[in-house]
DNA sequence: TAATTATGTCAATATGGCTGACATAATTTT
DNA sequence: AAAATTATGTCAGCCATATTGACATAATTA
């Protein structure tokens, strides 16, 4: 090593007890969502790559092809990121045929989007292997109760933000309200 | 707008039906695990910018806090990132003072990981909100079997990852089992 | 008409990843 | 003992994704 510096710190000959903040805080759950949302995000990227794709572009998609028509504003804020951000990887799902943009028939400033034919089959095969595994998950689980699971990923999303959550109407995605485009 | 483009693709006059393939798509838990994920690692980001640190600081505070002694061989594998990757992030909390290395007892080629007190204090600060969103979160959802919860998370980790799960003693963080460095 | 809004774009910057190459010290193998 | 392997560190360059700030255009609202 160059600058090697290791000093050896005593190790406390009598461990010290955790304290009772440590024992308060939930690592454990913490920690499991961290573990669990990290596979769970690794399974679209090795798809994602062989179209040259990252995952703002797999996040662009999902929520354009689940909510048909929405606007860049409204994409914004679901992604909580800046238009500069969004500018590059809308542009190239639009350029490559996945994405579509419609003037907006009452204001005809907005942008709605739309995923097309093609947009929306990548986007669902981006979906699959997610939901077989959650579905493989509740199964080893035993999870009988989904709608349990379903209520306590929505309460820990911020209140003021769960309206985005609510968007597409209970029956599943919005595909069979509005059409997909193209 | 520069370049309009502006095709106005017809929209189809009756709506199409979703396919087969949408409804055995679990959009909505897939959805929900962003949104929750989401606003769950939101929570820390404040408390890191006023130390100017960011999102990877985190995640090696928590690692190391919760697995004092781990090498740098071990972490990476946790994080899943390379050793490049590691080295800034890592070189910064040694420098200011919130993790120290040992060399390794057996093997004097590795170095031991532990975080200081002031990086288990930083390691708490950072937990203590996420804590209070899921136990929150739990109670508003009305769940009585947080240990289903847990077999769920647990499931959703690739098979051959979770020992990396198990790491910590089922009992809590080792901290009280090898101690707190400085 | 003037102000505001929705969108787009240019430029510079930060963060957190990556690969490849190479160095050092310590351990293991031959 | 010498050689090979391993654990760690470091340099250099690159890429993806995010940021802020400034400015432009078209359309809507006041």
């Amino acid at each position: 090593m160059k600058s090697p510096m290791m000093k050896r710190p005593m190790k406390p000959s009598q461990p010290q007890e955790a304290t009772r903040e440590d024992e308060e805080v939930d690592f454990a759950i913490i920690e499991l969502l961290f573990f669990a949302y990290r596979d769970f995000t690794s399974d679209p990227d090795a798809i994602l790559a062989r179209y040259g794709f990252g995952r703002a572009h797999h996040r662009v998609l999902h929520f354009v092809n689940r909510r048909p028509g929405l606007t860049v504003a409204e994409l914004l804020e679901v992604l909580r990121i800046t238009k500069q951000s969004l500018a590059r990887v809308l542009k190239q799902l639009i350029d490559t045929g996945y994405v579509v943009q419609v003037q907006g028939p009452r204001d005809r400033r907005q942008r709605e989007l739309y995923a097309t034919k093609k947009g929306h089959a990548l986007a669902l095969a981006l979906a699959l292997p997610q939901s077989r595994r959650i579905h493989a998950a509740l199964e080893e689980a035993g999870i009988e109760d989904r709608a349990a699971l379903e209520r306590f990923l929505k309460a820990m999303v911020n209140p003021e933000l769960r309206a985005q959550v609510d968007r597409p109407p209970s029956g599943g995605d919005r595909t069979s309200e509005r059409g997909k485009m193209e």
